[in-house]
DNA sequence: ATCCCCGCTGGAATCGATTCCATGGAATCG
DNA sequence: CGATTCCATGGAATCGATTCCAGCGGGGAT
């Protein structure tokens, strides 16, 4: 049971020499059905489990992958590496959590860490434009995956969600309530989805011939305060839109709450559509209408994709459908909302 | 820039043999300012990574150190592993990431894997009795640091929130506010803060000369679904309490859910108070009253403990406050509570 | 009966970095 | 000026597992 049990005490034990033992546990070359017991015996006995170092540094495997997001606390994240974690687990890979924090140098520096472990592979979700470490690991052919998000002039394989579909699906939902002036809560244009997500919204308020008025377009940083500070402006303005359409969970969440401060009830007096399902969204009062991938598949099918890269496949980029699920707080139809008090 | 650059490349590079390469980028031992400048440059020309494998085989440190929770999905172990995951950083460690999945014999693969890594140190939020490979960790003498919860017949440095503290402040603010019937959902026996929060929730109760009535005890799994079982029996009984109080927040969710399914008012024909302050907490409707931890800090400070232990220290058991954050939800008083509709 | 082949084995080299040991040269002191 | 000390350094052993290589013995074929 003690982790300093070594191949040489098996050897020792079996009364074979470390070659052999490593054979019979490796089950690789060919050995005796006495020597394959004794060493299994063996091994048993003293506790044995193989150095998993030791064996990194003679084979190329480490059976470590690195996961970067940008943070684990927002729930779609979190679903992502629950997802790539378990996928990691079925083949008996561990997966090293990383947070960027939204923060490019940390970024790099968690580059950096991997880079020096010697991951086997890292699965990212890539922030900013890709100058930093993100080259080195390029050159350093590690395997790499994008997930949720890409970055320009990467020839790498990526899991994202449809994005032009989902916007499609939810500007098509407001457009049959009869909607025709939608507030757009966007991301920042420095992270592919963000900007994925704003020229599928341009395109879509063309192909339903609904206003194209500029002011109804805004930008976040994919934060929840950012969300309020959005909704405020976009509420504030001469003509106010009667929905509004989030490009992410958290400034749905900013939103909501400063659409509350301001008098207006969602689901009645305005409709409140938003990118991500989360858990409780369905617990908020409303219930908050989505456009919705499921997270954990696609960090699932990363690290398959990941592994695949790792074999020496060649992995090709997956594009997961997105879902409408429509709940009551895109209920409100415009001319309810055309009479609601104005802030 | 490529992976594969050794140190003995940086030695030739730098016209010195391997042993003087290692003690300058090491900088432990005597080195001349000319050699050290020579080694530095060749390294950076080179861009020399330090192979973390090899270093971890030669010396006893791997900079790579376990995290097992249940669940990252559950925000409050997000919480819990991006402050471990930070403070690691910050010594230059890695975490590998694990989800039991509220599954035994998940954690005990886990375990297997990390032990096979041969990780530092190792941080869990323990499941069961301890049976498993928990004893193999402690026999292998793998630095251990339990957060959150404990397991009994460990001598292991734990970081808990005050329990007892916590559920005395909901208890005492609920008989503030009038109520005398308290309805209890707690945790599973089987974990240790559901036991903890149970005998700390009867010695509140009788110290507050609150109504003892064994109906007003269930016990849920710490999951969703288990919150609105128990809420629906505490309600469907013959004298129904006036207030609720959750052991953790999907409890507290799932219970809400089944409170609003029924017809009754949260914070107005029913109050409910929840353990785990939750982001989002404050956006329900009636926003949540809870007692909460900093979840971040009792990963950071795990996380702290254990680099301690890794370094020879000998750390001391935390028990970090919990405090109340009264919400909407309890603002309901009992006798508004009598005269709701009985289900 | 001889030869060959094949299965199994032990021994040794290897992965990349650290660290001990011995040596050579310079510096210091009597 | 000679002896001792000390500093920097190269070379080698080491960590634990894998894998190549050579050899040994047995069985089958001629």
């Amino acid at each position: 049971m003690d982790a300093t049990v070594t191949l040489k005490d098996v050897a020792a034990r079996a009364g074979v020499s470390v070659g052999t033992a490593s054979r019979v546990l490796s089950g690789h070359s060919a050995t005796s059905p006495a020597a394959r017991e004794r060493v299994r015996a063996a091994a048993t006995e003293l506790g044995y489990r193989v150095n998993a170092r030791a064996q990194a540094l003679r084979s190329a495997r480490s059976h470590a992958v690195g996961l970067l997001v940008s943070d684990v606390r927002n729930p779609f994240f979190a679903d992502i590496a629950h997802g790539a974690e378990q996928t990691a687990l079925a083949s008996s890979c561990v997966t090293l959590l990383a947070n960027a924090n939204e923060d490019t140098a940390q970024q790099d520096t968690y580059l950096d860490v991997f880079l020096t472990q010697r991951v086997d592979g890292i699965i990212i979700a890539p922030q900013g434009e890709g100058r930093g470490n993100l080259r080195a690991l390029e050159q350093a052919r590690v395997p790499l995956v994008f997930v949720d998000r890409t970055v320009d002039g990467f020839d790498v394989p990526s899991v994202t969600a449809d994005n032009a579909q989902g916007v499609e699906l939810a500007v098509a939902h407001l457009a049959e309530q009869g909607h025709t002036r939608i507030g757009y809560i966007g991301g920042p244009p420095s992270v592919s989805t963000g900007r994925a997500r704003l020229s599928a919204f341009l395109e879509a308020i063309a192909r339903h011939h609904l206003d194209d008025d500029p002011a109804l377009i805004t930008a976040g940083d994919f934060q929840r305060a950012s969300g309020g500070t959005a909704a405020a402006k976009l509420l504030a303005s001469h003509r106010p839109p009667t929905a509004l359409l989030a490009a992410d969970s958290l400034m749905a969440v900013g939103a909501l709450t400063e659409v509350r401060q301001r008098g207006l009830r969602i689901g009645e007096d305005l409709a409140l559509v938003a990118f991500d399902d989360i858990e409780w969204f369905g617990e908020l009062d409303p219930p908050l209408t989505v456009v919705a991938h499921d997270a954990r598949a696609l960090g699932a099918t990363a690290m398959r994709l990941l592994l695949d890269v790792i074999d020496g496949g060649t992995a090709e980029s997956v594009v997961l459908p997105m879902r409408l699920i429509p709940r009551r707080s895109s209920a409100a139809r415009p001319h309810t909302a055309a009479s609601h008090p104005s802030a």
